[in-house]
RNA sequence: GGUCGGAUGGCCGAGAGGCGAGGCAAGGGACUGCAAAUCCCUCUACACGGGUUCAAAUCCCGUUCCGACCUCCA
């Protein structure tokens, strides 16, 4: 029996995990700054550690999940102006994206998904405790710094010195001590929305949040922070520096999906809509695009294209295809079993394209235990499949997947359809294959596909059609 | 300037010293009245140049190209 080892970016190696209290793991994913719609780049990050809770939670532990939403930045400001409409609006407009991006994918809703508005109270505690600590001061104008000099292990995540730093273009050093010193709070501007602190009124930089949230509900250590790479710097580097200089552990293990690229470039808002979530769900389904973003490695880079896209719903179609060819033969879904092997893979940081390839063995036995009539052995690869789909989020026995409609519309449609079979079944029998064949491109237009299989004809609903 | 990735067959994507993952596409075959589905077979690749080694896609040195971060980023 394997146990699971999970890559560090802070030791750059991967090792075995182990939690800082038995059964229970904490999880702190830096989610969404909601200032416009999610790009699949957004989601694979979520389907990424869906995946790894998912998988721990199966492994025995009780996860804690929290992803945050930041609620309030520049962004969103700048976003409310444009768009007319007071910022939180824009932040709430954006954030039900967001979720229903999420939910469209099969990803869990956290245990909590903290709003950065809601916890300026922390926030005020937080930079209490640092002024107090000598860590941060707040020069007078409103703004509360972070002195980053003073800290003796600032940037070892991203491996850098600070006097290797580019000095920010924008730097004011009016008030800071050192051009990297980094904002905890930002004094308010006219017109913008702001919360009073003994230094002022203003609103949070973007790194407290993260700090103040994931010691509300984590405490002062947690297991796994996660986000993108690219939060890795200054993102991650400012909540490990705020959090330490306030005397917390932090996180114990830091982990860092990869993006997804278009020509080998970084996917950015630059794009365009084509590739939002809304714009691809109208080409495959939730549960397709899921696989498809889960099917890579997290920690490669994955290579977008339509074309890749469209594959990865194919090959999921037909183990998708066996899945329901099994249950009609079977006359009861799988029961999801895990197997050695999907362990093992999982087990090796989450080694997803390993396991698929056990999943397409599983697959191929299936399909011949079909035409032979085996019936233990579709039993034993259906259930090993589903067990792994489940993991990844892609059961589509999941009633997240069900399409509308439901069981009763269907029962009646097969009652239509069979009535339909029985007539080209007699047609086949006498050898009129004209009117069988007739009969089958009458249903064809009609969206339904008929196969001749050796149990008889079986139906099903063509998949929504390719753009 | 600093830090960090990447380059694998037509395409997508694993692997990290010996045994050429897997999928998609393509071609051939089996099955079938035909189709679909399914199964079998074929297509045997690691950017380039050196080196280490009995053995290198994998380790070392160098080169080219692509990309990311350096205070808005999943």
């Amino acid at each position: 029996m394997s146990s699971l080892s999970l890559y560090d970016t802070l030791t750059r190696t991967t090792s075995p995990f182990v939690p800082l209290k038995k059964g229970e793991v904490g999880i702190y994913l830096c989610g969404a700054t909601v200032q416009a719609p999610p790009h699949i780049g957004h989601v694979r990050s979520g389907v990424n550690f869906d995946i790894l809770r998912r998988w721990l939670t199966k492994s025995g532990y009780n996860v804690t999940f929290i992803r945050n939403v930041t609620d309030i930045d520049d962004k969103i400001l700048h976003k409310a102006v444009h768009e007319k409409a007071p910022w939180w609006a824009v932040a709430m407009k954006y954030e039900r994206a967001f979720s229903d991006a999420y939910a469209a994918l099969n990803v869990q809703p956290p245990t909590y998904e903290p709003r950065a508005t809601g916890h300026i109270t922390q926030m005020i505690e937080l930079m209490t405790l640092l002024i107090e600590k000598g860590a941060a001061y707040a020069p007078g104008n409103g703004d509360v710094y972070l002195e980053v000099r003073k800290l003796k292990s600032y940037l070892t995540l991203s491996r850098q010195q600070v006097d290797d730093l580019l000095p920010a273009a924008d730097a004011d050093e009016t008030y800071k001590k050192d051009p990297r010193d980094f904002a905890l709070w930002k004094a308010a501007k006219p017109g913008d929305p702001s919360w009073p602190t003994p230094w002022g009124a203003g609103r949070p930089g973007w790194h407290l949040e993260c700090s103040a949230m994931a010691h509300a509900y984590l405490g002062e250590a947690f297991d796994i922070h996660g986000g993108g790479l690219d939060l890795i710097f200054p993102h991650h580097e400012n909540e490990i520096a705020q959090s330490e200089a306030a005397g917390y552990a932090f996180s114990k293990r830091w982990m860092h999906n990869a993006w997804v690229t278009a020509s080998g470039e970084k996917m950015s808002k630059s794009l365009g809509n084509s590739l939002q979530v809304v714009e691809l769900l109208k080409s495959v389904r939730g549960i397709e695009l899921r696989w498809y973003l889960g099917s890579a490695h997290y920690r490669s880079m994955l290579e977008f294209s339509h074309e890749a896209l469209a594959e990865s719903a194919t090959a999921f179609r037909r183990i998708e295809g066996f899945l329901i060819r099994s249950t009609e033969i079977l006359g009861a879904a799988p029961t999801p079993v895990i197997s050695q092997g999907f362990t093992d893979a999982m087990n090796d940081d989450l080694a997803v394209p390993t396991a698929l390839a056990g999943i397409s063995e599983a697959l191929r036995l299936g399909n011949s235990a079909i035409t032979s009539g085996d019936k233990k052995g579709i039993k034993a690869s259906a259930d090993e499949i589903r067990g792994a789909l489940e993991i990844l989020g892609c059961d589509p026995f999941d009633p997240v997947f069900s399409t509308s409609g439901g069981e009763d519309l269907t029962s009646a449609l097969d009652g239509v359809i069979q009535l339909a079979l029985a007539q080209r079944t007699a047609a086949r029998d006498r050898k009129d294959f004209a009117a069988s064949d007739q009969i089958r491109d009458g249903l064809a237009a009609l969206g339904i596909v008929i196969e001749d299989t050796a149990q008889g004809p079986r139906w099903s609903i063509s998949q929504i059609s390719e753009k």
